[in-house]
DNA sequence: TTGAATTTGTTCGTATGTATT
DNA sequence: TAATACATACGAACAAATTCA
């Protein structure tokens, strides 16, 4: 079932290499939508766009293409929405960021959706973020060692402070888990971090109260994970990411 | 317990409730597209509909928001974008699985866009995959000690099979994945494994040649991944997840 | 099998909002 | 302020797919 989804989006760039050997080849009269989109798509691949070059404005398309006006908007339109094209009014349509954003809007959406299993839902979430944590700390170990990182030591001081006062930290956290992440050069894994941290929060706000007394517990458990990364031990930092997310943990019954 | 309150991080969704108390509030003349987005989504959480059910028709959501039918059909197709509606010709719309197959598309792209940092790109991903094996090895091994998987061992025989045929396995790969993660219960861990190893695997056409002589060599390590998880050894495991990755790991120069 | 009704797919023309110059 | 370029929105009309009598 999902061989012929997942070899689809290879083969859908050939159409490129058709359009370029007949100039004058027009898209067929139906589902010119999805024909349209990886026109475009094709069009950023072929001029090696990167992020924020402009593209042809949609009545350019028009003609390029040999579609209607709607068609092409509505290409456009969703590959607004998974962030590859970014429209802006008045201006013209550029190549977008390709961020995981969409990703983010969708799970939180999804994951509303059936109030049964919301909390397995965020249980979901909460557990793939322990998972990478545990996953990469070999790796973070191996990188941070002997090293020292004063801006991830202001933000731990910082979640500390604020936790005494009672107050979140949603910020630093996040920035916190981006800083480690960054010793690992993966942008790809940066942006997963945050995408999972973000469907998460989006969940905490209805359960501050239980959490909010290990506030303190959380943050302490941030320095922690630093001070064992940076003094070289894996399986301490392992611990450390398990007191991380012992709070939640006992909330959502993670085992 | 924390059904009712699941519903607060949708504040976004505001709209909807003051649309109902006021009938005849339109929406803004400029930017419908988003509010008439936010609108569907909230049509969707307050019938509490599930993947497969039907959606008003276009001309239904027209009346019902004031707005045209373009308007509404490009809001539609942000949506389906998203795979949060899908559309069918003739038919009408209906809830989408809302899948991670938007964000595979984009990878996929996004990661064919420059050729000179596709290498890094896939680098990425693998390491990904192989944080992510990693990190669930502790609750794999919890789970699957002591137990047996005619199913596994049956795709495990396969692939060893084709590998010493020099044939590809890639179905039997991505299932077996799967049959791993399946011991977490976790179906959105089910779900990013499958779009990691798909945006993987959308990539290895351009290195066939390199890794076909290693066929067998990940093959076997799909055994020993079994193995070790059964006979309740984690850190055999993890080396075996090492192992799995080895042949991929010299050529990305992953380390 | 036919045909009508329903629903989405596509096009065109027109008017308006927005940003740049 | 005016002109230009561009995206946003509307509505009517027809085409194509699906369903059902």
């Amino acid at each position: 079932m999902m061989t012929d989804n997942m070899m689809q989006p290879f083969s859908q760039y050939k159409f490129f290499a058709e359009l370029k050997n007949a100039e004058d080849r027009r898209i067929p009269s139906v589902h010119r939508s999805k024909a349209t989109i990886d026109a475009i798509k094709a069009y950023i691949l072929e001029h090696n766009l990167k992020p924020g070059d402009p593209l042809p404005t949609e009545v350019q398309l028009c003609e390029d293409l040999g579609v209607s006006r709607s068609s092409v908007r509505e290409a456009v339109r969703k590959l607004e929405a998974l962030d590859i094209v970014q429209v802006q009014q008045g201006r013209g349509s550029f190549v977008g960021e390709m961020s995981l954003n969409p990703m983010v809007e969708t799970l939180v959406l999804r994951y509303a959706l059936d109030h049964d299993a919301g909390a397995e839902s965020l249980r979901n979430v909460v557990s793939i973020r322990r998972y990478i944590d545990l996953g990469i700390a070999s790796s973070v170990v191996r990188e941070m060692k002997g090293t020292s990182d004063p801006e991830l030591e202001r933000l731990v001081e910082t979640m500390i402070t604020k936790a005494k006062a009672g107050e979140q930290y949603l910020e630093e956290d996040i920035a916190f888990h981006n800083g480690i992440t960054a010793y690992l050069d993966n942008s790809l894994l940066d942006q997963l971090v945050a995408a999972m941290w973000m469907v998460h929060q989006s969940f905490i706000p209805k359960m501050q109260d239980a959490i909010k007394q290990d506030l303190l517990k959380t943050a302490k458990a941030h320095a922690l994970m630093l001070e064992t990364a940076q003094a070289g031990d894996e399986e301490a930092y392992q611990d450390a990411v398990y007191k991380h997310y012992e709070p939640l943990a006992n909330i959502l019954d993670l085992n």
